[in-house]
DNA sequence: GTGAAAGCGCTAACAC
DNA sequence: GTGTTAGCGCTTTCAC
């Protein structure tokens, strides 16, 4: 038996491949494909690994795979030779094999948001303890633009989807395509009237006590900073709006009631119109960016938070307690909406989710601050 | 000839698929894959989309990349039918394939931060336009993570990593490692001794320039707070603090710079014992994590902000404005950056960029607010 | 201009 | 316990 040196055996592995590639080629006659050869120069794959351990590649893919057939004297083996040539299997060869990408898709309108960078963060924990990985995509709100990565992903690019819908989002048919085809959960901008697991927060309720919040600090007069009025979460946060005003025998005058324009100095203007004419003592906004131009709004018409003007808002600001004056807020457990949006997404791959069309609500939580505070 | 309605066409070509693996199966005595034939009759692939047409794979493939061999009247009908039958090509076979994954990573290690997540942004951004994939780890400032995260990714999964470094980065060798297999742009938060090509801002002079700041506005002892000093981004804020002490003949106290410490518990005490301690008139602040502390701490030991104290850090944060008092900052253009590190990624795909050693440094902004303003 | 067939790297099925 | 082989869906080479 001929011995050789670490270095002349891989060239003898090397060579081995080659001489398989340059058999064929004369065999068929054909040119090598393009960059064949410098591929199999350059990346480690089972073969050469399998090679190298004179083994063949089956019995390295099981020994990796920690399969009952392999001795564990060979399982040893080949971990140590697959770590020592920092061997990872081709996920795309698996994938193709298995059927399964180990990826999950996020869908969100904006990344660069408290909210969303909150829940991804969440997401992201969950999908790293199972060695997932995680695709992120965002739509910018626009429903053209998310049926568009919706149409992208039916391909078995990923295991499931977590989406968090646009405002602008009509096109249900597309999704309902695609949740036929590859499981979908959906994280607190949802649409009751598509079928699906959803997770979202109390947003009635949380509406209804925001109100009812300003109503005990004395407010006469709330107005609303409408968003997200084309999807659920959005509607229920109004209707709570809606139904704490005639709980208190508040006239529902819809001139209180101020939406969501195209751009933020369309919003600024919208809002200031809003507090300079009616004259509301309490605003309760739907979403944080439409809270922070109050505040400029009430510095250019001098008037005082909260003696003038009490303000509240739907937010996952971290910093809420340091703005002048501090803001109250409907804080959303944002971070608790990703972990439990991928950890059911993870339950419907092992079969272990049975309510195809559950909602699951968790709730958001009231932190009182300055800018609601009661002034006599 | 026969002529067959659409939806007996369907079941012929499902029977003839069938057909095939039936007579396989026969021929070799084995089982059937098992999802296989599940498979066939759930998603569309290729083969069905060439059935359907009448046509090979080879020729439908040819039509959908828009190759010149193939007429257009064969192009159009192929195309309209793969928009009909909403054909996507599964990913994993084309990138196996091809060795092309059309994704890239970004690796950094906070999602929830203002800087990544407008980073992110302009990643996504570039890569959507280029109808790239982009994927999102966190390695919460663990270079064990980082490391792990970086092996997984050795093995084509990705065509590119874009990189922010964690604090803790200490495994340079791992790092050069990936960059030999995978094209790497580090941004932001990067190592001078490891080769590659960055993207960063002028730390340097925009901590030199903050330091400036203070002292034309009156500040006599200027404390620093210390991140990131594993990392060359910290070690040139610091140089720039240090060197604009210097020039301004101020001692130079070690007592007056503190370091980040393992919580924000931590920190707070740290900062808190600091402003009491030493009596510093002036905070430079190396991230915003650590300035937000110092309104807290000014706020138990009832100092004013900016007459005792004058505040000024490195930050993204968009309602600056909004603190109380506003908070002057170094404004790092975040989502710029993703963007050209996104964009110099794509050029090193298509082979047009020639500097594997090039920094590029983008300017931060300096914005004056309240927290430093000149109290006489 | 179109079709047949090989092969990307991996793994399941079967053989021994 | 290990080896051989086929095939995941796609693209490319060669044949016609």
């Amino acid at each position: 038996m001929i011995k050789f040196s670490k270095s002349e055996k891989i060239k003898t592995c090397f060579y081995q491949i080659e001489s398989i590639y340059l058999r064929k080629r004369l065999r068929n006659n054909r040119t090598l494909h393009t960059n064949k050869l410098f591929q199999e120069m350059g990346g480690i794959n089972i073969k050469k690994l399998a090679c190298e351990l004179n083994l063949s590649a089956a019995t390295v893919s099981r020994a990796l795979r920690d399969s009952h057939e392999i001795s564990s004297e060979t399982k040893a083996r080949v971990l140590e030779m697959a770590k020592k040539l920092n061997y990872e299997p081709n996920p795309f060869a698996s994938n193709l094999r298995g059927q399964k990408s180990k990826t999950i898709a996020v869908i969100v309108p904006e990344i660069a948001n408290n909210f969303f960078s909150l829940a991804i963060n969440g997401i992201e924990d969950v999908a790293r303890e199972r060695d997932y990985h995680v695709l992120i995509y965002q739509t910018h709100e626009s429903s053209e633009i998310e049926t568009s990565f919706l149409m992208r992903l039916l391909s078995g690019r990923v295991d499931g989807i977590l989406i968090s819908l646009a405002c602008e989002t009509v096109d249900k048919e597309h999704l309902r395509k695609v949740s036929d085809q590859v499981p979908v959960v959906f994280f607190d901008r949802v649409h009751d009237d598509i079928e699906g697991v959803k997770i979202t927060t109390d947003d009635y309720e949380s509406a209804y006590n925001a109100v009812q919040h300003l109503v005990e600090n004395g407010c006469k007069k709330i107005g609303y900073l409408l968003a997200l009025n084309t999807l659920s979460t959005g509607k229920k946060r109004l209707q709570g709006y809606l139904d704490a005003l005639k709980y208190n025998h508040f006239p529902d005058d819809r001139k209180l009631i101020v939406e969501s324009g195209i751009n933020s100095d369309e919003n600024y203007a919208l809002i200031k119109n809003l507090i300079a004419e009616q004259k509301p003592d309490g605003i309760l906004s739907s979403i944080e960016d439409l809270a922070m131009p109050c505040y400029y709004a009430c510095k250019e018409l001098e008037l005082n938070i909260p003696a003038d003007l009490k303000l509240i808002s739907f937010s996952n600001l971290a910093h809420a307690e340091l703005l002048s004056p501090s803001l109250t807020t409907i804080n959303q457990p944002a971070f608790e909406i990703g972990v439990e949006a991928a950890g059911i997404l993870f339950k419907i791959f092992n079969k272990r989710w049975y309510e195809p069309n559950e909602t699951i609500i968790l709730k958001s939580n009231l932190i009182k601050r300055e800018s609601t505070r009661a002034v006599f």
